[in-house]
DNA sequence: GCGTGTCTGTCGGTCAGCCGACAACCGAGA
DNA sequence: TCTCGGTTGTCGGCTGACCGACAGACACGC
């Protein structure tokens, strides 16, 4: 009964788009540099001015969740707490970025917690005053909820990541996700200038710290990358992504 | 230098709002429902209907990805594949909700696909008609957002259990989430009326078929649920919750 | 210069959970 | 009725990664 057409009407139509199956694009999504100044001069007009000390906190899990922040200088991890008082990093934000939406949009108070990671100067909007702004700006609407997509879709591979990947593969996966949304390329080196404890990569990888540092040290070893105070070159990506690929368990044969 | 207020202003001014860590709100946002009844008309105008057969697609890893969907009757799960071929099932869609948004809003092609887990109905628009639609329906923006976000939330939950609880707990967890989202009360009982086969569920959590059937099986013997072809009915809510905040390793003391 | 705290590197012991294998089960179709 | 594909239940063996522990390496402040 009812019409059997065709079910999937959404094919890949236009062929092998899903070439590279590492080829993710972490657009960063800027939502206030892909503004018109116009639109974000208004949006300046009605947000407050608010500089946070590195390791200050923009919000916390519990509060209320009543307002939008945009980055203007600095950067800011978002991170939740783990049952076991660990907070794992859930993402980075650079300049440009708005940040602390989802909660204001759903509504019922943070369930993360927004850190500088170093000195930051962000701006503060209220949620009445941010809807308003959209009522306004047709074009922030589609901003937003591209923002919130392209987070939607980073959380999605980490999930995918943690759930089939071995500790090896992760961290791989992990620093070339960085490297793309956060890497700056200075003579064939890509450089993470996100300073990194090993320890916060094992919060974001679901690790321990022991593991993570083992794993650097081989990679070092190979000559994929090298660390210098705290920062992570990349040398050579081409490596870098054999290794995120060489999944461990019985090498699938997958034909189909 | 620079003005060194107090960094957060978004705390915990309402006190105790966090009470319940695992007091999860995971509101269906049944978009279709929640929308007036005359912006509904004019989205069903614009839209075209489609019968999904079961185990059939609705769109698929690859495709382009210009399309909304919103379900009317059915089930459909949102997966996504991983690199060793078996597919994780990020969520299920109920009826009234919308699905494919992300990549809609994202651009880039599809990364999940979905699939239908039993006959299903859905109402297919395409991007322009639906960008067009949220222009002159300013609620539906709202109620957009609002899915976007509680996807977010979800999939946050989800990297944090999966990095740090153990198999045990990160299935009691799921059983627990699904209970809030998709089960139904019957006398005492919790019936979440979605068949899951131990596979699907290990694939949700990040763990392998065997040790569900255990875990299952262990949780029976408590007295925690019983199965009845394929459904699972919770008997003990209390001992589930028990039992997912008793995370194994050294029991936190973290007084901190 | 010297303490102090945080971070990195390394090493065994231990165990949860993966893997493979196989038997029983069940519902659907012939 | 019987076959058959998919699902469930159970069992050892094996191992990746966690845990605790400790020593060096830094950086920072006094």
């Amino acid at each position: 009964m009812i019409s059997h057409e065709r079910p999937s009407n959404d094919q890949n139509a236009d062929g092998s788009h899903a070439s590279k199956p590492g080829g993710m694009q972490h657009t960063p999504s800027r939502f206030l540099t892909r503004l018109s100044s116009a639109d974000r001069a208004a949006l300046v007009a009605l947000a407050t001015p608010l500089c946070v000390p590195r390791r200050g906190s923009v919000f916390t899990t519990g509060g209320p969740g009543k307002h939008v922040y945009f980055l203007e200088s600095g950067k800011v991890k978002i991170c939740q707490p783990s049952p076991s008082g660990s907070e794992i990093i859930l993402w980075f934000c650079l300049p440009g970025e708005i940040f602390g939406l989802a909660e204001v949009s759903h509504g019922g108070g943070r369930v993360v917690s927004a850190y500088a990671c170093e000195e930051s100067q962000v701006l503060v909007l209220s949620q009445k005053d941010f809807f308003s702004f959209l009522g306004a700006h047709p074009d922030a609407v589609l901003l937003s909820m591209q923002a919130l997509s392209s987070r939607l879709r980073v959380l999605g591979e980490m999930v995918v990541n943690l759930i089939s990947d071995d500790a090896n593969t992760r961290i791989a996966k992990l620093l070339l996700r960085l490297a793309a949304r956060y890497g700056k390329r200075v003579d064939g080196y890509i450089l993470l200038d996100v300073p990194l404890t090993h320890e916060e990569i094992a919060n974001m990888v679901g690790t321990t710290r022991q593991t993570v540092t083992t794993v650097i040290g081989q990679f070092r070893r190979q000559g994929v990358l090298s660390t210098e105070s705290r920062r992570i070159q990349i040398e050579s990506e081409e490596l870098l992504t054999e290794i995120s690929l060489a999944s461990t368990p019985t090498a699938r044969q997958r034909l189909r």
